[in-house]
DNA sequence: TTGTACGCGTTATCAC
DNA sequence: GTGATAACGCGTACAA
């Protein structure tokens, strides 16, 4: 079936059923409907690639999560959440989606030339791009429009992204642990090579100074947005004693949760503890977690929505998306219960039943 | 840039050029050089778009998660990992991979429509299936190859699937606690219109039967893979006092577990648990979780290149393939410590530091 | 071993 | 309003 068939059963010519199937005017309302009824009734749509080849659009948006296999699991909700998020803006606009994941480390040369030959996309969106990923340097090289989610390291005055403003969420983050009179202020890092984690960095310790707070190298562990890494973080920062932690992610706290767990020290008493993203574990962590809620699914529909106004030239030029945090309290800085309810004895952890 | 551009910058026709490119024989290896140097040196690849019209290939497979957005984030780690599996096989055949994840539960029909419609695609790989879903009457409609990842209530006989023994390994994981002396087994089931629920369901009945324990159905609760439905389904059953569960989702026993330490119930010494998947959690969670641990990488990857075997036509009919699961035996089923090292206290649960 | 010519199913540009 | 007809870029019989 293509459109010389129906345009056979409808009795008009080819142009007009096309026409007709484009929504273009100058079509008599007569001969749409039957056109119409003639392409309902075959259950008829048109030859994409034969579409493709003519206007030059796929109506295919691509997906890059470059990271590797590790990045893509350790926060095992941030993904699908975001490319739920990008799915359902996606399939909103009519637009199918590619997906581009990154496999392991040594791959990403063959993985960066895949992503950048293929040619079935009217554009991209690249989530968490690390800095030393070899596709970050092919960013202006791209003909096709372009939107990171989280902002690159480079080049990103020329391509449009979106983000959330992560200095100014981790100033609030750790503004709260202080204002709690908490002074040795631990933090546990995200990936260095992300945006994301540079910034959270850097608002922790634009938080201290304007405490007044001395930067103490001791207490930053560099992570990279792992539970295991939260927990070795943790173990290793213990011997600065700190009374507080900002851990750069959920997953990171949950790990350093249970290193402290380990180490018989109670939270938030001992060590009150931040996160950063609300994922579902954060809520269902003992106890609760105070974390940074950012909007993952937004930032998924956000990005996706400006790609395809991109493609279809209805906004133009680099534009970059903040879009709002906010500070969810919960038990792991603001205890529920007066002290004598914890059953900390001695550097002796209390096995759990 | 297209063949007849390069077929000038060599010297030669397009005709050969492209003969080149799809390694066909008959080809001088003097004009090959040639024209893989022209290629080359201009970075030239083929326009998919026209190719797709004269081959009916577009090396492109669709990936089809149907479930309404919270089965996708039920189980967190389930479909990354899935996904994943499919991503590095498809990458490994040079196939690009197009993602449909389902909505909201009412676009069912219009999501049916979409992926049906879509005629980008070589082939499909359908993840869990839910048999009450609009797509399952479409299947053997179908113009395309199909392999579902687990096997569909329907038409299952005539199309390719790639799943895991439930009713054995349900079976093993059930038989695992009668073998602890257990006897009043309690079992939360997954959403019973996929059929892993069903078969776990299955398997659970079917190990009672084999040790001559009578089914009880106040033992069981039906649940839908969460955590939520975890706790509370097992609040619920606390009723019927069991001295075990099964659950068909390490998720599930998630939530059941946080149920039994509220109510102070001691595991595995009052209530022995048994999950399901083996993800992240089960190794995180306290106790660690006993469960049973299936390949669901592989099972993406398997689904993958059977399909574009099917593709290809390396492969003919319908295949069914069967992944081994093995039982991870960890503290939730047996003690690693003495019965005086736990903290029951009369019904009073202890607050873990 | 290489080149010629046609067709794939659309959209776009003309005439009418 | 409508209908021919020329692209779009490639694969492929067929001829040379």
């Amino acid at each position: 079936m293509n459109l010389e068939d129906i345009a056979k059963k409808a009795g008009v010519s080819r142009s007009t059923v096309s026409r007709v199937i484009n929504k273009e005017p100058y079509v008599s309302e007569k001969t749409r409907q039957r056109v119409l009824a003639v392409i309902e009734q075959e259950g008829f749509s048109p030859n994409p690639a034969a579409r493709a080849l003519v206007t030059q659009r796929t109506f295919i948006i691509g997906v890059v999560i470059p990271g590797n296999i590790d990045v893509f699991f350790t926060d095992n909700s941030y993904y699908p959440m975001l490319l739920q998020g990008i799915a359902v803006a996606a399939h909103e606009r009519d637009f199918a989606l590619l997906l581009w994941l990154g496999q392991s480390h040594d791959d990403r040369d063959h993985f960066t030339r895949k992503v950048l030959g293929n040619r079935q996309m009217d554009g991209l969106v690249i989530a968490s791009l690390q800095s030393d990923h070899p596709l970050i340097v092919s960013l202006p090289d791209f003909k096709v429009p372009l939107v990171t989610v989280d902002r690159p390291e480079m080049f990103y005055e020329q391509i449009s992204y979106v983000t959330v403003d992560n200095v100014r969420a981790a100033i609030e983050a750790v503004s709260h642990l202080i204002s709690l009179g908490r002074r040795r202020i631990a933090h546990i890092t995200g990936h260095l090579t992300i945006t994301d984690g540079q910034d959270r960095l850097l608002g922790y310790r634009r938080a201290l100074e304007q405490a007044g707070i001395p930067f103490d190298p001791l207490l930053v562990h560099e992570g990279n947005f792992s539970y295991e890494q939260g927990y070795e973080g943790m173990k290793r920062l213990l011997a600065s004693q700190p009374d507080a932690l900002f851990a750069a992610g959920d997953t990171i706290a949950m790990g350093a949760l249970q290193a402290l767990r380990e180490a018989g020290l109670r939270v938030p008493e001992d060590v009150a503890i931040v996160g950063f993203d609300d994922l579902d574990e954060a809520f269902e962590s003992k106890p609760p977690l105070t974390t940074v809620r950012q909007p993952v699914q937004q930032k998924g529909a956000q990005a996706a929505h400006l790609l395809i106004d991109l493609i279809e030239g209805k906004r133009v030029g680099p534009h970059h998306v903040l879009l709002p945090t906010e500070l969810i309290v919960r038990q792991s800085t603001i205890s529920a219960h007066p002290p004598f309810q914890t059953q900390y004895k001695g550097g002796e952890v209390q096995q759990q039943v």
